[in-house]
DNA sequence: TAGATTGTTAATCGATTAACAATC
DNA sequence: TAGATTGTTAATCGATTAACAATC
């Protein structure tokens, strides 16, 4: 029985996670995981991963698990990964036209159909056989191809208006790259990667050998 | 006067976030920000960033707000970006690249400073400046240069061996930007950077025009 | 002095984990 | 039946937000 309250970002957030591992255990044939093997692999707490599983139902056999396949079949009905989502993605950088290439790994019903660049000495250029359209094309695109995801990948400084022309263009949902906090309407929901402050975030815990040693010396 | 609590990963995430905006305020000279301000460029509550700030020492003003120089340069020592802090990356396909682009946009003191392959057609290759060395001598060029941050850009079959290679040259943190969980010891730090996961979780989030109204009916 | 804004405490909210009855 | 493992409740832990005295 399928409940309904409202589920949080954090268990949102994990569902992919298991939906590769339990992608990779489907190629190796195995049926039938636990709560117990997944944590152990994923580095989650088994009870976590129950609690998360059993807020959209009861997906697993007690004394038994979860069979791989269904489990997989439930988390693409919840991601809504079990019809085709068109992407559209602005800004043919490095970044950019490495995400065009990383298509392969999104054969989850995702797919980029459609890229977009500014610059005009870009548009025509082929990307992992899609054709690098003028930004001016934008709006049109989006509609004719059912377009429902915009993936942002150019400079801070104009991230925020390609994402009000995403907004014109109806989308329902960007990913942005940019470093730059984006405004938009609530129904358009705004996912943030942001591998700068990763990065940056990641100094704070480098501790050196001799950091180390003070402190078993101190405490 | 400096606090040593124990500091939450949710907080430290935050101050690469501010000290970028912080930045962006310094080129345009502006001398003094509040957390009123703050929060509502960076859409986050100010008792938070006042909080947040408040762990690590009195930054603010009563009745000013905080110096955007003084904070900047308070966030640098906390993030222990005052000093140099060499970085390699392993993995030179279109992501690794572009990363090492981006190099301009870590004038904080973080650069990334060698690049490794283990494809031996991509050895020799110039990216950025930097020169790509097979993997082979990840470990002595760590050493020699005092790396202490990793950058994964592998396939994820590879990921952990990378990993392993970083490990055991000595190296203190790693961002692995390959969709697997890596293990490592306790002393070095991981940041996971899993846009893969970003993306499809999107797709939970998208409401069409239909089910909006539905909803809107219903409730 | 009056207005603004911090630093901090208390209240709230949310997420994780432990524990265990139910049951395969 | 005995062993394993789920789904779920209760307990814990942690993070966010509101409120306000202190003070510039």
């Amino acid at each position: 029985m399928t409940k309904q309250l409202k589920i949080s970002e954090a268990v949102v957030r994990r569902l992919p996670i298991y939906l590769r591992y339990l992608n990779e255990l489907s190629l190796s044939e195995v049926q039938t995981v636990s709560s117990q093997d997944l944590g152990e692999k994923l580095d989650l707490n088994p009870a976590q991963i129950r609690k998360d599983l059993a807020y959209f139902g009861d997906f697993g056999r007690k004394g038994v698990g979860y069979n791989v396949s269904y489990l997989i079949e439930k988390i693409r009905q919840i991601l809504k990964l079990d019809r085709p989502l068109h992407v559209a993605l602005v800004g043919t950088g490095n970044l950019g036209r490495a995400l065009c290439n990383y298509n392969t790994y999104l054969k989850d019903n995702m797919k980029i159909i459609a890229v977009f660049d500014a610059d005009p000495s870009k548009v025509g250029l082929v990307i992992n056989h899609l054709t690098v359209q003028p930004t001016s094309e934008l709006k049109r695109t989006v509609a004719e191809r059912d377009i429902s995801v915009g993936i942002i990948t150019v400079p801070a400084a104009e991230a925020q208006n390609v994402a009000d022309q995403f907004i014109g263009a109806g989308i329902r949902g960007i990913l942005n790259f940019a470093p730059t906090v984006l405004r938009a309407p609530g129904h358009v929901r705004i996912h943030q990667t942001d591998f700068t402050a990763d990065l940056l975030s990641l100094a704070y815990y480098l501790n050196s050998e001799d950091e180390e040693m003070a402190r078993g010396t101190d405490g």
